[in-house]
DNA sequence: CCCCCTCCTGTACCGGCGGTACAGTTTCGA
DNA sequence: TCGAAACTGTACCGCCGGTACAGGAGGGGG
């Protein structure tokens, strides 16, 4: 039980790595059997098909990002009273940790499931769409809590506004991935936090406004790094 | 001469809609010259392989991309003597564009050429890499005018605003892809719209600030629809 | 009128890959 | 020591990408 679980993971971790670069129907089996040192016969013990392999493999993503998430917004949450401010520090945290990352973001399963659609069954659609609106989910969440003590300068839809950071983080991987500019990835999403800022937080570092707008925003933002 | 060209192009668009739904590991050049009814060894005249089709296939891609946004962006330039008011309205212009796809924007095979990365040659991924990068110096030209005449309210570097349209759009599409959302993409547009506007604008409709900022940038953010 | 060039068709073949079937083997805990 | 879990080995199928090469229709130019 405990050995099977180790080759079976060894198997998701090479497929993996070998999905984000090729993309499904440009990885073999065959490869994947090489490279983990398994026999043909010992895959198909672990997994039936290829859909199969995919269906695992992105359940397995799909956990570990949301692992991650929640990891890194609820340390912004513990640091932070203001929910904006939890926020900001949240995708603080999340560019550093891109930008951390030695060869730049290997890529987003849920992207490769989508640009490779048709070959999948519905359930793998559906575990996809359900993993994109987890997220709009969570940033709703996050976003809502902030527009109960900020009003937004301008009127925006929340959900909208929370598939924002789903839309820039994947743009952000499509682009750092194809210009081969790792950090292009951290830079989007600090130019999201920017927006975030602007939307919520009163002008600041502008005399203009805080004259009329007091300044208990501007000593909140004033402390934020 | 002209007959060639035609079949070509058939060939090119039986494959151009495929590789977007399957991805070019998942689309067989078998499907394709069943689909287009031609032959075995026709394809192979025209292509000779089906790294020579990715090619061609993502060159007329980029072609017809760029002169999309010639298009549009240029019509939006006529318009407007203002260059924000111009880009402002070009975003909202590319979102009507991108909600009346009758079944939502296919896919953009810039995305697809970087999550099928290994499998194609350096001049494929130098095509792709200089897409992106000429979407950067697009923007990036149109932000530089912007910049210009109205002072950012926060600083930002013009490549990574630049940057973040492609990103919106690459990340849009994905979302609206997965979530079999078609309306999405375009709400994304108009959400990074929102941004441009509350980046470089003014506070308007909120009297707040306009008190001491004059009301020249109020009547022009006014007259926008 | 024929020749040649473009634009294909037809046939045959190769090796890689996804997948199936099934028999046999090792390992390890109850 | 028995049996289940976790494999290995072998053989085979059909699809697919790709190659090779021969031949044919059709049209325009000498």
């Amino acid at each position: 039980m405990r050995k099977g679980e180790e080759t079976r993971t060894r198997i998701l971790d090479v497929a993996e790595a070998a999905v984000l670069q090729k993309g499904f129907g440009g990885t073999s089996i065959e490869e994947l059997i090489a490279e983990t040192g398994i026999t043909k016969s010992g895959f198909f013990y672990h997994f039936k098909d290829k859909n199969e392999l995919a269906k695992a493999l992105l359940n397995r993503y799909i956990e570990n990002d949301e692992r991650i998430y929640d990891e890194i917004f609820g340390r912004a949450r513990d640091l932070m009273d203001d929910p904006l401010q939890a926020f900001l520090l949240g995708l603080k945290l999340l560019s550093e940790l891109l930008s951390d990352l030695p060869n730049g973001h290997p890529g987003c399963l849920v992207a490769t499931v989508c640009y490779y659609e048709r070959l999948f069954d519905r359930e793998i659609q559906e575990t996809n769409r359900n993993a994109v609106l987890a997220w709009r989910r969570r940033f709703g969440r996050m976003l809502r809590e902030i527009m109960d003590v900020y009003p937004p300068r301008e009127p925006v839809d929340v959900d909208q506004l929370a598939d924002m950071v789903s839309s820039v983080l994947e743009g952000g991987i499509v682009l750092s991935k194809t210009l081969k500019e790792p950090n292009t990835l951290a830079e989007q999403v600090l130019m999201l936090r920017t927006f975030v800022r602007l939307l919520f937080l009163p002008a600041v570092e502008q005399p203009l406004a805080v004259v009329r707008q007091g300044q208990a925003f501007g000593a909140a933002a004033g402390g934020q790094p």
